[in-house]
DNA sequence: AAACAGGACAACTTTTTTATTGATTTGGAT
DNA sequence: ATCCAAATCAATAAAAAAGTTGTCCTGTTT
């Protein structure tokens, strides 16, 4: 008997997503043959920052949040994680451990791929090779935003950052805010909840953004983006 | 720097465990350069049903619950994970795959060990290889109960193992009981919610039990084992 | 030294999750 | 057809988590 989680396997990953289409037969079937798909559900990890790392997970659908641990219970908000894209590719190519932690804000359609495979198809198939390479470095870039974020900017600028960013993300996820706690928005910018929470009210008096609840309007992008740049 | 996440890592891990003790000093230098250690959160997942699993887990400290997955939002539990206990072995030998899903009830300091390291040390040393196969044994058999009770017992035979059970675990874990919510307790006995809170309170009008917020006193051990053999 | 950014703490409110209870339905066994 | 075990549904209560706000403390910047 097949359970939920196996059925329609076949059907649903079949390799169609852009990145893929551009493999021969032979390269699909040996990422078919090698891989898995799995449902996490909302909450559960998709890596664990530190474990070991023997593929790269392709998400299908849903959202996910990547961050990194530190001590305590401080964690920094990294990224979201879309569909189509992928978490862990440096684990294929140097890393044996993942360097961050992910967690399913839905239930996500993942599938995962042996390490070895995703070398392999790289060496065979220069083009693929070439997209993998700029997913990673577009990735990389970010870090250094990121970066440049945590270490120039204050509150003000890391905020208004955080909240562009996530606006962007609602063209394809309208409902990206209502996935996101407060918590989740100050640990995108790296400052405290408290202050996350002020910060906005304040934004919003100014007429900056609207609160919904959890949704939250831009009313006024320039401004944030003024903001964003100031630091 | 050093993380916390880091921090003390030779210290905490070496490697004193008992089944760890009858490895030589060069058995010993194999596993702990192929192992990593990590701090699950209570809440992450220590492993997912369905993601490839090239390494097993060995609890230092802390409880994690095991469980297998179904559709929608059915769970079956299958154990509590206690610090000294492996996880995943049957990824060592055959399946690539985890085929349960397990989740930190406590945070939970894990060292992880590559198979490959795993299954040369067994290959070298065989004493080493009789008490894994001896747990390996062990949690099988558990299995086979766990079985029995689905199939053949009803209500209330399963919900007094699964009390009898957990019981057990508070000489080591006196707080085992406030991990756990009636849910996790329904999902032992693989009944639903609402009949494991029922049945939780007939018990205590019954005098078999005492309900103390979240922690259960057994009052009758023989009463419920008795119950449970009934089925 | 004064001003400021921003975290930490505390008190409180709101929202969400979990627990509880009774009523109703379902699907087998008898 | 009837009885029973047990799930489901619905309403409510209780507990936990998340959000909010004000105050205060600390380390920097000017």
């Amino acid at each position: 008997m097949k359970t939920i989680l196996e059925a329609d396997n076949d059907f649903i990953c079949d390799i169609q997503a852009p990145c893929f289409q551009m493999l021969s037969e032979q390269e699909v079937e040996l990422v078919r043959a090698s891989k898995t798909q799995v449902l996490f559900r909302k909450g559960d990890n998709l890596t664990k920052q530190g474990a070991f790392a023997s593929y790269i997970l392709f998400v299908i659908n849903g959202l996910a949040k990547q961050y990194i641990e530190g001590d305590n219970t401080k964690n920094y908000n990294l990224r979201i994680i879309k569909p189509g894209e992928f978490v862990g590719l440096s684990a294929v190519f140097t890393k044996n451990t993942f360097n961050y932690s992910s967690i399913a804000l839905t239930d996500c359609q993942v599938f995962l791929i042996e390490k070895d495979t995703i070398a392999n198809v790289v060496k065979q198939n220069g083009m693929f090779g070439f997209t993998i390479i700029k997913r990673y470095c577009e990735q990389n870039a970010n870090l250094f935003d990121t970066l440049r974020n945590v270490l120039y900017k204050q509150m003000n600028g890391r905020i208004a950052d955080t909240l562009l960013y996530i606006d962007g993300l609602k063209t394809e996820n309208a409902e990206v805010f209502q996935l996101l706690s407060r918590k989740d928005i100050a640990d995108f910018a790296g400052i405290s909840t408290e202050s996350a929470v002020k910060l906005l009210k304040s934004f919003e008096r100014d007429g900056l953004i609207e609160l919904n609840e959890k949704d939250i309007l831009i009313l006024n992008s320039n401004a944030l983006l003024e903001i964003s740049k100031r630091g």
